[in-house]
DNA sequence: CGCCCACTTGAACACCCTCAAAGGCTGTGG
DNA sequence: CCACAGCCTTTGAGGGTGTTCAAGTGGGCG
């Protein structure tokens, strides 16, 4: 976990490997190749980079150290119990974090997809403590924590973004447990997915149709359910013409029911 | 709302009126007053402020606009929709945040105690997302959040302090969601207890008796329980002398079993 | 004292889990 | 290219946990 590419210095750029990663980035690296990048440069700037940076702000911004770096579907980016000194901004594809229960349970407590962040949680102890897992061969963006720190702590609107993301951390968990503490679980899963749908709509990509990069088994963690019965919802919303499914691929067709389902009491 | 009481001028001090808050600060306040304060006399200053601030940065902390306020049983510090404007450490007492469903039912999402902060979610759109309501008689410092971003990015062991924080409610969120997720009702209102055992251990109360400031509706809808199935647990621990209850008054006996339900996999 | 609210306890039922079996998809190696 | 293994997924049947509805008790406060 330590970042001895020889592409890693900062004054390196990327060349390009004809590797495809999904979700259509233009550009694209080796796996496991680790290379500095510029935020201003990247598809994702007005996810991550506040708006209305003064020249010198986002300059100043892409001196802070960071790589970006590839990761294979099922390679785990960071474990519980790692030293935290980065956080990670997803670049491309999605992730799972996982806590581990002492027993070896595992919950999967959040899906990340581009343009969020990860590994925040570990600023409070000095060390992770949930386990980041890729869904699909993804990129992230590795971020020196004590760098950004000096950065946001120069730049204002830096600063705020930075509490921003954090905020949005607090509140995705804070919806989690809404679902978690009052749903059925077949509101569950409507609102689990009209969620992704509204992230990815979010990122350009269609609201309607999109492929779950989670196994049901997954899904079933992160709604407490087993997975079983997360398949045997799907089963029933289709049966319903709810939505139609094909292994991962969703397709929504009522989304109003899917709403009701997700914000009744029932 | 607004901070318009005459005493909430930076320069004055205190005027203590004979009511007494629970928990033992020896100083108290009258409901509803808000005075400003000072962090450098404060009892909880070793859980909010960084260890070894120097002088000059420990005055530039104590510069950042914030009163001291006191809030009555059942009265709501903020409510959902609320323009986000300060955040709450929790100085004396204890709160619950309650997040809205749609269709009118409630999810209490927090249990904070002294030492905690509370409100850190409203930053991510502007406004909070949950409302805060006291559960017993308590007092909060309601900190400016510009004054203290501003403070941060000047003293970077406040902004660590800060980041620590928000992290902390991040790790808070996580295990509330291993609980939800994985655990049976018997389950989660043991590791609740010992979870709450742990933080009043933490503040310098007894970690084995103590007062449940929730009703059992309230811990239900914490646990993701109805309030029938809390009582019948509370009723079968004290049956297996895991533990007595009378109303709100938990004693622990057998910690052991306790630790051993929480990490049980059945 | 009496009201209201919180809490307790019981019984029937619903939801979801557990166990089990079978079919489908994917990737690997012959 | 096919065969096979392994995992993911689906579906069924039965049982357990927690919910719902209902009634009754107890404590706190006006």
């Amino acid at each position: 976990m330590s970042f001895d590419s020889p592409c890693a210095t900062p004054a390196a750029n990327a060349r390009p490997q004809p590797i495809r990663i999904h979700h259509g980035f233009e550009d694209s690296m080796r796996f496991g190749e680790m290379c500095a990048v510029r935020c201003s440069t990247c598809a994702l700037r007005r996810v991550c980079v506040p708006e209305g940076l003064s020249d010198e702000d986002a300059r100043r911004f892409d001196d802070v150290p960071r790589v970006r770096r590839a990761v294979r579907r099922g390679e785990t980016l960071f474990r519980a119990g790692d030293r935290f000194e980065h956080i990670y901004a997803v670049r491309a594809g999605s992730f799972k974090t996982v806590v581990m229960h002492p027993d070896g349970r595992e919950q999967v407590t959040g899906y990340l997809l581009a343009g969020e962040l990860l590994g925040l949680g570990g600023i409070a102890a000095g060390h992770h403590v949930a386990e980041a897992v890729a869904l699909e061969d993804s990129q992230v963006c590795a971020i020196g924590f004590p760098g950004l720190e000096a950065v946001a702590g120069q730049v204002p609107v830096m600063q705020r973004q930075l509490h921003r993301l954090f905020a949005a951390a607090i509140v995705r968990d804070q919806s989690q447990l809404l679902r978690l503490g009052t749903m059925r679980g077949e509101a569950r899963l409507a609102s689990f997915l009209l969620d992704i749908s509204a992230r990815l709509a979010a990122l350009g990509y269609s609201p309607r149709s999109f492929l779950l990069r989670m196994t049901r088994e997954e899904i079933g963690s992160y709604l407490g359910l087993q997975l079983e019965t997360v398949s045997r919802m799907f089963s029933r919303l289709q049966a319903r013409s709810i939505l139609t499914v094909r292994q991962r691929e969703v397709t929504l067709v009522d989304t109003l029911s899917l709403g009701e389902m997700a914000n009744s009491a029932a």
